[in-house]
DNA sequence: TTTACTGCAAATATTTTGCAATATC
DNA sequence: GATATTGCAAAATATTTGCAGTAAA
């Protein structure tokens, strides 16, 4: 599915997502998503801020506030929370897991990784009386960066 | 291991810590590390700082801040952070990982399972170029109190 | 025409920081 | 005696809220 369709499948989930709590279609919550579909890797609100900002796209940081929770409760958007850092977000596409996370505890960088056995294993639990929606694995440890330069200590 | 024992162990394992890092031994740290292994629970910094001044002890936020986070570098302490909640945190006893964590995304409430099966499979995963520490898992869903309320409406 | 949504600015809440006083090593 | 740590207050930062104006339905 290239980029284009990706967005069309995107607008239509929301699109239906705003039309059953019926809540109003405005431009600025379309370009928003838009944005954040164009975004390749983790993003915090302030960078998706200043990139609708250098598009020339005005919106109120409150909008996308606003914004993120609806793409979050419709299931288009995750939020990561590490240390103290501001939240971080990531667009999902299509299935929703299939990858997880590894955080470095010295310098925060944070990889994805494909793990499709874990991720199976995730699938096939359940937990009585809990309705599970997804799920999230964090993996702490040290990079290879961060190793070498211990090292060299 | 009944719990004076652990608090000695964990007292241990801190003053080791402190050691070897050439940081000083001093009395708040240790009130505050014993403060740590009375909860029964998740806590906030908050609700570890007023349990300290109703038992008349008073330390400063600031050093409640700084102590935690020492006690994080020294795997006796994790931090979680849902939403925008301000930051959870747990103490660690005996292994690091034996639950993980299931997380209402309607009313927010966190319930602790055990899923020995799912532990060691997670145990045994490996990353190439990362060493791994410690990891999290979070599963997100609706809780039963929350179904039974959805189904009234 | 109704009222949900937006932008803006102010408010809130948590965490961090600067600095003088104190206590550990 | 040197300096790491503390307490306090102020600052920084992220997020939320109130409200008047605008636009979607």
């Amino acid at each position: 599915m290239n980029e284009d369709k990706i967005k069309q499948s995107v607008r239509n989930t929301f699109t239906e997502y705003l039309h059953s709590k019926k809540l109003r279609k405005t431009p600025e919550r379309y370009a928003i998503l838009d944005k954040v579909f164009d975004m390749t890797d983790h993003f915090y609100i302030e960078s998706l801020y200043s990139t609708l900002e250098s598009e020339a796209y005005h919106v109120s940081r409150a909008t996308v506030y606003n914004t993120i929770e609806l793409l979050i409760d419709c299931g288009l958007v995750r939020r990561h929370q590490f240390n103290n850092q501001p939240a971080q977000y990531e667009k999902i596409t299509g299935v929703g897991n299939n990858h997880h996370h590894l955080i470095c505890t010295q310098c925060g960088k944070i990889k994805e990784v494909k793990d499709p056995e874990l991720i199976k294993t995730m699938n096939a639990r359940r937990y009585p009386t809990f309705h599970t929606a997804y799920f999230a694995i964090y993996v702490y440890g040290v990079c290879s960066r961060c190793q070498r330069k211990n090292k060299k200590k």
